[in-house]
DNA sequence: TAGTGGTCTAGACCACTTC
DNA sequence: AAGTGGTCTAGACCACTAA
């Protein structure tokens, strides 16, 4: 026999698939329950609090508890940093991407802030840096209108940018084409890429900076991205919030016996 | 001022970051807490469960709260298809890549059932058929030693794999060489992929599944694997536990106007 | 100001593990 | 049998939102 509030969850929860609860509408009061006999307060809390962490809805004191708007997953696929968009148009990668999905854009929805700072391990492994170097970290916070949905902090070596927009402290974003055309422009053209992805919990402090419900995951990707020589040109780590994103890849089989898939 | 078992839960997390609890040792049991003035029994269980959604501890009747042991990730590259591992050798791909770490290896770590289903709508569409068309699936739960990592479900056409050991109902891995093999055998000699990855939270059948303790996310993988002249062989769905894998991909910056970087 | 969800207490009982 | 975490109650008060 389950919890009494893990019933309860599950009961909602079978109402709101069901379309008893479309997206937007609210789920009865906690006192409501607690008097339809559905337990004590705390238990009917508790139940609330699952259907929370399970991303089925949102609570706000004095408002309410309303069944989550899914929103479709948005799709980042490596066409996002072709060359053609940044290099000869006016698009940076992300944004180029939200036009790509028909999705309005406005200029302040992404800040920005830049520092020199000593390198992280991870940083200092990605650049073939010792630990606690010296290296430039341009951090941004992108929101999709009111909502954050991902920070990326790009990390790079001063001899690399130092000079360029880059590194002007004044907030904002990096203007046309974004940090690749920077780079392009200061005779570092970009050939290849390595991501990396996993999903953890976030931190407190992520969790409030990108406004995640309770029990929502966050992935995150680590860019490398490297000259035609092999150099390290920005190492680059994103937070993202889980619901919000799904990332796509193609490539062919290795085959390290013969000819067919070795890049 | 947040929540009194917000504030003891970060107290705590802080004494484990700090090496006060080590992996596996016992947290204070809920009572001396109280007994020590943190709160009532329930505001203290609050910041022992709020610990478990963080993935810092796992709790468990009659025996205590210890502190979670943190596995490596797992990293999965495209290596792990190498057409010579399961070509010329005698791997299964997810074998190989535990090979190649180090891990040891033990034939029993997978379980696979096959059975013939009417095709949900995400496979009917990769596979270019109508919803309800008769596929073969078949599905594998994964272990490293006693515990569940992910679940892989392989979905084929029936033309592609009948009279194949694929869709042999006894239970037991595919054998020599694995699915891809039995595939090359059977004339169809896999070229190219496509992998979809998001994370998202599970529900309560895998979390039983896959023993994922309380708020971790699981990543969910939809492979599509393609013929030489792009027909689809095979489209499989992974659900991982997300604490225990990292995925690899490397790829050139695309150039739509030029032909740096077009596959 | 009224109504919402969120926190907290004190105490009871239950389910499970260990000895 | 003793001790653990887990559930549940009844009721109080707090923080926030909307009319």
């Amino acid at each position: 026999m389950a919890a009494k509030w893990r019933e309860l969850a599950d009961k909602l929860a079978e109402q709101i698939k069901r379309g008893d609860y479309p997206p937007g509408k609210r789920l009865p009061h906690i006192r409501e329950l607690v008097d339809a006999g559905e337990g004590s307060k705390a238990t009917v809390h508790a139940a609330y609090k699952a259907l929370e962490a399970e991303g089925l809805v949102t609570s706000s004191r004095g408002h309410g508890t309303v069944v989550r708007q899914q929103v479709p997953l948005k799709r980042l696929g490596i066409a996002r940093y072709d060359k053609a968009k940044w290099r000869d148009g006016d698009e940076v990668a992300f944004i180029a991407d939200r036009v790509a999905s028909g999705r309005s854009y406005r200029r302040n929805e992404q800040t920005q802030t830049v520092s020199l700072v000593e390198a992280p391990a991870e940083v200092a492994a990605a650049h073939g840096l010792p630990v606690g170097a010296p290296v430039y970290a341009r951090a941004r916070l992108v929101k999709e209108g009111e909502q954050p949905t991902h920070t990326l902090t790009s990390y790079y070596r001063p001899e690399h940018v130092e000079g360029t927009r880059l590194v002007d402290p004044t907030p904002g974003p990096a203007g046309r084409g974004g940090g690749f055309r920077v780079l392009y422009d200061a005779g570092y053209e970009i050939d290849h890429m390595k991501e990396q992805i996993f999903a953890r919990t976030p931190s407190a402090d992520e969790a409030r900076l990108l406004q995640l419900p309770a029990g929502e995951a966050v992935v995150e990707l680590h860019r490398t991205t490297y000259t035609e020589d092999g150099t390290v040109i920005e190492f680059a780590i994103g937070v993202h919030a889980a619901s919000r994103f799904a990332w796509e890849y193609d490539f062919k089989v290795p085959d390290s016996a013969g000819d067919g898939g070795k890049p």
